[in-house]
DNA sequence: AAAGTTAACTTGCAAAATGCAATCTAATTT
DNA sequence: AAATTAGATTGCATTTTGCAAGTTAACTTT
């Protein structure tokens, strides 16, 4: 899409300002990957399972890295090899991916467990916390494995019943 | 972008899945207006101030109320008039809206008062349980004014320093 | 009632972005 | 030395977005 300008379109309103960082298909993807999958490598990226173009990668790895999400560091084991990483910022956006994954687990026919969304739902700050950890520490290991993609039955978007999706029963304590 | 088919390209990750419904510059811009300033016409939607296409915006539109999460209601007032309202599945997307108003009112210069985004921050579950009580009693007025770009500086592009995005500060009591 | 204005799009076309697959180069492995 | 691989880049086709004009019916003003 033809973005306008940052000095030309700029509009106050914070949400249209990450939109214009991160508003596609496969920005926050790749925060995923490096979030909760632990993937460093464009190798891996590639690999991720959603059919990333090598050309796309490259330019949003690059893009995330210009908007301070993202920094490069060299691989210690590869010439070849440069390990991308989250930066504080690029952290940051845990909260944001861990709604999208709860929103789209619970509206959305997806492959990710009910009890798994259930735990994340109910214990946010816990798992916002792990992934901090995980991310302090340099810790490659996925946090959740990969979904697989549901069942190819489209009839009932929903694998159950929407729950009651009343803010009041998320307040915080 | 040449979005896969839904057949074709369905990863069982919810992230990937969430982005293939709002992966782009304006779907979710849209869900801001109607979730955050009460917007409901297609006028309205094209006066945002971040300058959508008509054809843009129609697609959106469309491409929301297929998704369910926006649906059309005629306009009592004027026979011309369509009032678009997000449904159940769309205004559970608020703590996704919020989260990424957090985020970049942290991490990027916009328009937010600082004091505005400290209250939302802190009072998540208030913010989100008046959401959805404006959604329910449908409530057009705005819950925040439309924030005005920020001052063309772009040296220092934090308003100022980043707080400790520490998940453990945002632990759930 | 006629003329002017407006809401909600649609349309034609140019520009930009994305997608596909081949290609390239240096590092690594066989 | 030959083969393979990591991380891109490239050429081109396709799709999407953006711009601005156009359309039609509903509404407002004269």
């Amino acid at each position: 899409m033809a973005r306008k300008t940052n000095a030309e379109r700029r509009s106050g309103c914070p949400v249209s300002i990450a939109l214009e960082i991160f508003g596609d298909r496969w920005s926050l993807l790749l925060v995923r990957d490096m979030m909760v999958r632990g993937y460093r490598t464009f190798r891996e990226f590639q690999r991720s399972g959603e059919g990333i173009a090598t050309n796309i990668l490259a330019d949003r790895l690059q893009k995330l890295e210009a908007a301070g999400i993202a920094e490069r560091e060299p691989a210690a084991e590869d010439g070849r090899s440069t390990h991308y990483r989250l930066t504080e910022k690029g952290i940051a956006l845990a909260p944001v991916l861990l709604e999208i994954l709860i929103w789209s687990a619970r509206h959305e026919q997806t492959g990710a467990p009910c009890a798994v969304i259930d735990q994340m739902e109910q214990n946010r700050a816990a798992v916002l916390a792990e992934t901090y950890r995980r991310w302090v520490e340099r810790d490659p290991r996925p946090i959740l494995p990969p979904f697989e993609a549901p069942a190819d039955k489209r009839a009932g978007k929903e694998k159950h019943p929407a729950r009651k999706n009343s803010p009041k029963g998320r307040a915080k304590p």
